[in-house]
DNA sequence: GGATCCGTTGTAGCT
DNA sequence: AAGCTACAACGGATC
């Protein structure tokens, strides 16, 4: 008699219901099934899939120093490796804690669930709340306010599970941890942004660094608009929590418990820009993934607007350039280029790019830029990365609105809060303009001459030009957006007329 | 049911 | 230097 214990997005001994609840089975067989169609290079990048397998490599660690258990770890599609368990009788029970949101996850474990009816399918541990019980207090939020209020109704976050004292037995498998080369990688990546190591041992012990910093008052004054996007190296401006919680390192209630002790301590920032805020918007995001289901992650839907984004050949270009960081505009560049080194950009980096992308720049599809961070961001997560999307691209109710436009050249008041009047963030990341005094760094085509000789720099040659003019670019993608919007509402007009309509006709 | 308020993060130009 | 305004104007929640 072995119950399999199949780690999803919980990589970790904590907080987790289905390790504490095997603590009764008689035998058991921690398993993670790696799904090959999941981890390609084209689909997930490099150090996206250095960190799982870190994170896998330390679960492993931890259940056989803590328990004397190993992690079978099975490279193939989740169904077929946990039918063939049950089959050759290696497992014939098996525990898991449902997904949140994320559709193919939902859809992979209905199939389980029918497939084998003994299993037994746990309440996740994945959010703040149990989300069952979240969306029966009404339609979720899409505003921090209504998140503030929903998380008022439903109280205080359950305290996180403790790991469990002991465990059964582990059944006698051998296994061996795949590789990034037996996965198919050859370009190896080794450090991530400010060196984040995949695993729940350094995401504990990163929680504990930083709610420690400087005796807890950085946690309590943190204000994410106020930390800057030029950073790569040295303190992180953030906590750079996100990757862990994204693979399931540290649970959601573990922060939010460290959070709050360190929080009783004296005063602190408020949502929506404090820590607790950022929590409060990984709820809003999953919440709302799971009530508008698989349409979440389309256009049009219920939250998203039927823009008429460029679809060309010369979109495909375009998307192209930004994507590898050849955009001629150096913030956006440094930006797209630290995202695939590192695996990693701030939070306002990515609001510059993403709203370049779509309708401030570019004129690309919101989905394009959302499949790059879902390849190459550490902290991919499908409710985040979508409900962000939907906000920046300017198509969601939760959108600003699309005319305020961020200016791809940092200014001393622009929002983007970039800070750097060195130009460090550039030469770290677009080291082809290293040369180039340092009131140039952001706009190299208004250099003089003279000073981009000097600086070995050709443009169109060893640096691209801009590749649209931000300032014409953007007042025509404003008016596009304008008309989009009002053909929608018109379309919408006819299909269903309301009281307004009768009375500008009156 | 209509009016009003307000939303984590716009920018440029002015005082 | 912080704070105002113009630009052009969405849509959900609340009263």
């Amino acid at each position: 008699m072995t119950t399999a214990v199949w780690f999803r997005k919980n990589l970790r001994v904590h907080d987790n219901a289905a390790l504490t609840a095997a603590a009764d089975a008689k035998q058991i067989l921690p398993l993670f099934c790696l799904d090959p169609a999941w981890a390609t290079p084209v689909t997930v990048g490099p150090n996206r899939c250095r960190f799982l397998l870190e994170s896998l490599e330390d679960l492993d660690a931890t259940l056989e120093a803590k328990y004397g258990a190993r992690l079978h770890v099975v490279v193939g599609d989740p169904e077929q490796t946990i039918a063939k368990l049950f089959k050759e009788g290696t497992v014939t029970d098996i525990v898991f804690e449902g997904e949140v949101c994320e559709p193919r996850e939902l859809e992979l474990e209905q199939r389980i669930m029918k497939a084998h009816p003994q299993a037994t399918m746990l309440p996740s541990t994945h959010l703040l709340y149990d989300i069952d019980e979240a969306l029966t207090k009404g339609n979720p939020p899409t505003k921090m306010p209504g998140m503030v209020k929903l998380a008022g109704k439903l109280g205080a976050p359950a305290k996180p599970l403790p790991a469990p004292a002991t465990l059964p037995p582990t059944a006698p498998v051998t296994c061996t941890l795949p590789t990034l080369q037996s996965l198919g990688y050859d370009s190896i990546i080794k450090d991530a942004a400010y060196g984040v190591k995949g695993g729940e041992t350094s995401g504990l012990s990163r929680l504990r660094e930083q709610m420690g910093r400087e005796n807890g008052s950085w946690a309590r004054a943190f204000e994410k608009p106020k930390t800057t996007p030029a950073s790569w190296a040295g303190d992180s401006p953030t906590t750079l929590l996100s990757p862990y919680v994204a693979f399931g390192c540290v649970s959601a209630r573990m922060f939010y418990a460290e959070l709050k002790q360190v929080y009783a301590k004296g005063a602190h920032a408020q949502p929506p820009t404090s820590l607790l805020g950022q929590l409060y918007f990984r709820e809003m995001s999953s919440l709302l993934g799971r009530f508008h289901g698989a349409s979440f992650d389309q256009q049009p839907s219920a939250v998203c607007k039927d823009i008429d984004w460029d679809a060309d050949a010369e979109a495909a270009k375009r998307l192209h350039a930004w994507d590898e960081g050849r955009t001629g505009y150096p913030l956006i560049d440094a930006a797209m280029r630290q995202l695939r080194e590192q695996g990693w950009i701030h939070h306002l980096a990515r609001h510059a790019v993403a709203c370049f992308l779509t309708r401030g720049d570019l004129y690309v599809h919101w989905q394009r830029g959302r499949d790059v961070f879902d390849r190459d961001l550490l902290d991919a997560d499908w409710a985040i990365n979508n409900f962000n999307w939907l906000a920046l691209s300017g198509v969601a109710p939760w959108s600003p609105p699309f005319f305020r436009v961020y200016n791809p050249v940092p200014t001393v008041t622009s929002s983007l809060n970039v800070r750097d009047p060195q130009g460090l963030y550039v030469d770290r990341f677009v080291p082809e303009l290293k040369g180039l005094p340092a009131k140039h760094k952001y706009a190299p085509w208004l250099a003089p001459l003279s000073d981009l000789n000097k600086a070995g720099v050709k443009l169109g040659v060893s640096y691209p030009r801009p590749l649209v003019d931000h300032k014409t670019r953007s007042k025509e993608n404003i008016a596009r957006f304008k008309e989009a919007q009002r053909r929608a509402k018109e379309a919408k007009e006819a299909a269903a007329p309301s009281s307004k309509k009768r009375k500008a006709g009156a």
